[in-house]
DNA sequence: CATGAATGAGAATTCATTCAT
DNA sequence: CATGAATGAATTCTCATTCAT
């Protein structure tokens, strides 16, 4: 699961029971918005998933947005945490983009629906605009963003890669990424994750030219 | 606008009328789906925007899928004779991707709504099943499939580029270019056609590593 | 058919046109009346099946409930003409039910729909209170009571039937026919018209006591 | 009204209720179907009459159809429950007959909607095909048509009555009978029940010829 | 007159949210 | 807190009727 409960020392009981209860009801609306996006998915079937009474999920939340931007604040929360593991190991382009690479593949692996739900936002984004209301969420990805850029700098700067346009960089890279783990399944792809991301990575750092 | 009546020659005035109004429809529809997807479109708001009654719609299509889906093929219709035409020319890899670049970054520039619709579906294929019940949309997508196989097919075999697995860059080049055009706008990237090509097409055939 | 013109002579040639046409209407009309009632009759059928544009049929009646009404009228007025045949002939009560009898069962044989409609009027009476304002049905239905009653009146005056009570009668022996013809299709009833007339004939007049 | 708890003694208090608000709302769609017929009949209606909210409806029934198929399926085994008891006794056709008419009376006296709409449905059975789906229906009526087509048999093996064809004379009779009881009101019959049975029995078992 | 396109009032159905128990 | 019944606003779709050509 993906909501769990990592610091419960300093809760009370009852804290700690509300807090996995939240948690199951995001588990199960995580699934689902996966799966259908966030209009398609109605309160009655995260009720019936998470094995909660209707009434009770709002007792957590107070509507559906509420439910879909915790799980987007936690998502997204989750992958800058990741990318900011990676940076502080203070790599080159080529580690960085090769251990994130890798990472996003193993985040699939595990974690499926969370994953197909990131991807899903990028087009979604405009199905809810509480993404746009979301403080947190526009803070991580800005942190993010500033963290790509640095080490891309670096990068440049030492001439480890050429100097290229860095933003658009970004954008390029993440699209050909997060497209690709998530049609590779659909697309009959039975690589490991080490061949996928040497894939990837090959391609970007030396490109198809045969020289 | 998108939908426009070619062929007009051979048909009567109250069939070219009827024509010229399917498309209105089609047109106020598509800039709708493209912004707000399938679901969230309501029947009201295409009424409003094509400027018809509401009953009017269903005289042109008997629902809401059936508008999605006709739209759909013909998008995927136009992609496809794109692609054809540039495949026809018999060019090298090089030369395939970047004139398929150019034309999807021009595609986008001429018809936003169009090219934004089209991203949408390759995340929304649940949103609505229409399309898998669409033979011509499956059909344009395949044949699509072959075109880019062979060109590449042929560079592995005529040396010009490495021998990737193919498929696999399919997948990885379109999400990406899909991706980047789709976002350039709101990334605030405001180069050219070309130069925006030839970022993409130079990444791909010779990487990022320094030399 | 069974709204025919027959009154011709007196009558221009636009006139006869447009009574021809009005009837090519009900007669396509009266069909899907008979088979779906009022209420589920569309009036995109009655123009598909009547071969008129959907406009044409408003140059005809005013509207869709005046269709009915005509019909109503017509079926009202041939069934109370046929009746007042049989009664011109001062049969006994043995020999006017018999031939009314036979007549339903022959109308039945020759105009399935009109029978069948005739019957969907006695549950329907309130699908359309267009019957309740025609003046001309009600009138129709008022006179061939009179004819019943005085029949059977006679009849039992003459001591041919016992003294019965006439009204009730009446719509027993009504109630029995037309529910037993119109179901008689349907229940698999391969008997000829004068079988069919003498089971129920023998059943009113002899019962079914074994002497 | 029609539809009432009966064995309530297993149930929660909470399905007590539930079952309760399904009968309040089947007893009030039972009225308007029967005045109105399945098609004119609608939820709003429904909703206004049985004083719940349109939404609360369908917490109970999936869909207007399912609501006239519970009221069907239970009309259809009350009738043939009462027959059955009928049966059971063991009558000869005389007392069978004159039973099952005078419970068809009491019936219309007591639950007049409900008989109406038994009446209804054997002329809109093409309204509403929902009937032909049920199974329960189809088997009500099969069951009771044997019961009567045992009983008639052995009238006549008995001698008790002629040797009629049984199958036509069940036909009649409830055709007969059905018309007659849900048109006496209209027709201003005040008899009382047991004069409108001997009515129908004396001419069924005894004719109206006189002598 | 003939036509069929345009229309909107009306009907069924869905679903987020409220609330009494 | 937990629950699920109640609700009505929103949505899709139907169809009689109008009207311009």
């Amino acid at each position: 699961m993906f909501f769990e409960i990592r610091k419960s020392d300093s809760m009370s009981r009852r804290d700690r029971e509300r807090l996995f209860k939240r948690n199951e009801i995001l588990n199960a609306s995580l699934r689902i918005f996966a799966e259908k996006g966030f209009k398609q998915t109605t309160l009655d079937e995260i009720a019936e998933v998470s094995e909660y009474g209707k009434g009770t999920i709002y007792n957590y939340f107070s509507n559906k947005e509420e439910i879909y931007t915790a799980i987007m604040e936690e998502v997204s929360f989750i992958f800058s945490s990741r990318i900011k593991e990676i940076y502080s190991e203070n790599l080159s382009v080529f580690d960085f983009l090769t251990n994130l690479t890798k990472m996003f593949f193993e985040f699939y692996e595990t974690n499926q629906p969370v994953f197909l739900l990131m991807v899903r936002i990028r087009t979604d984004f405009i199905e809810s605009d509480a993404l746009n209301k979301s403080e947190l969420f526009r803070c991580n990805h800005t942190e993010t963003l500033g963290l790509y850029r640095e080490v891309l700098q670096n990068g440049i700067d030492s001439g480890e890669i050429k100097p290229i346009d860095i933003d658009n960089f970004i954008t390029f890279y993440r699209g050909a990424l997060f497209h690709f783990i998530s049609h590779s399944k659909h697309n009959g792809n039975k690589n490991s994750i080490e061949e996928n991301t040497n894939f990837i990575i090959n391609i970007v750092f030396n490109g198809i030219f045969n020289q």
